[in-house]
DNA sequence: CTCCTCGCGTTATATTATATTGATCATCAG
DNA sequence: CTGATGATCAATATAATATAACGCGAGGAG
């Protein structure tokens, strides 16, 4: 399995978001980490319905804006990333609310991530390459583009489904 | 303005679409081939629905089902892209369409484009650059991950927007 | 001709996302 | 404490995007 899901790192990912949040003057209220606890708890991405079905076990009368007013609170504050191709999300376990966490600031850089989703299992790995970045950086610039914010999403298969073929 | 839309553009990537179809014993049908044109004549992506509309015009009882399938067709043969970001449609202008017609044949070559999406005026230019891509096969392998095909959409400013702030 | 495939029309439905309105709650100046 | 303020959330409705399902008719293979 690519996408890591165990509750161990689940808790840890939340209390580090509270951390997160707690510097930034950010309210991570009891929805909002509920819905990101569902999030962290899937090994794959979770559409927002998905979540909502979810979400309605323990919260009735829970509505499609309720989770997307969450989710928009969450991929605000990187705490998830949306996978444009999929329209579902998944958790963050590599951006700020490690590293902020790490040496307490609360610059806002940019987080250029990438993600390799597997077409098999369905897991989404979300890497941080420099040189990824770099490229797509002098790229743009080659072509007298200012970029702000790039979405990079690898399709393929992970390093089990491709050990695995089938 | 980023993308170019003028008449002669689109009907020489026409003509490149017929033979690229021709080449490969595809059927560039007479809808198919209306739906290209309303494409390749916009300077900015277009919906589904948008085209949609367009072609109702000239096509009265055209329903969605009709334009998926035409776009499913031409995004198959690498005519159009799908910009995942915006839920949108724009022609091909550097793929296939260009490099198969000049030297007649009909690999599948993976075609690894990166867009450049401009924020302020809606234009989306296509790249194929050869570092993004070695960049990203790069990240892929050390990551342990076997790529298939990548979606790269980079947010921004264009050449002349970013000279035109505001 | 008969069978078969493919493109397309047509209707209905599924999936994803947002608009709107008002209730509720925390917070804080006065 | 009290009232003003702003944010969160509930509840309902609607918009926007995409697909399923069924049938018909043209055109080629046998
Ligand atoms: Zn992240
Ligand atoms: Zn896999
Ligand atoms: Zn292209
Ligand atoms: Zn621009």
């Amino acid at each position: 399995m690519a996408a890591e899901a165990d509750a161990r790192d689940g808790e840890a990912a939340l209390e580090r978001a509270e951390q997160h949040c707690a510097a930034r003057g950010a309210k991570l209220t009891a929805l909002r980490r509920q819905v990101l606890g569902l999030i962290l708890d899937s090994p794959v991405p979770l559409g927002a319905y998905t979540l909502l079905d979810r979400l309605k076990t323990t919260h009735p009368g829970a509505a499609p804006p309720t989770v997307y007013r969450a989710l928009e609170f969450l991929t605000e504050h990187r705490l998830v990333h949306r996978i444009e191709r999929l329209n579902a999300f998944i958790g963050c376990r590599v951006g700020c609310s490690d590293a902020c966490a790490d040496h307490g600031h609360e610059h806002d850089h940019a987080h250029a991530a990438q993600f390799l989703i597997c077409g098999s299992c369905g897991g989404v790995e979300e890497i941080e390459d420099a040189g990824v970045g770099s490229a797509l950086a002098a790229a743009s610039r080659r072509a007298g583009f200012r970029p702000a914010h790039a979405t990079v999403e690898v399709e393929g298969l992970c390093r089990g489904c491709a050990g695995l073929p089938g």
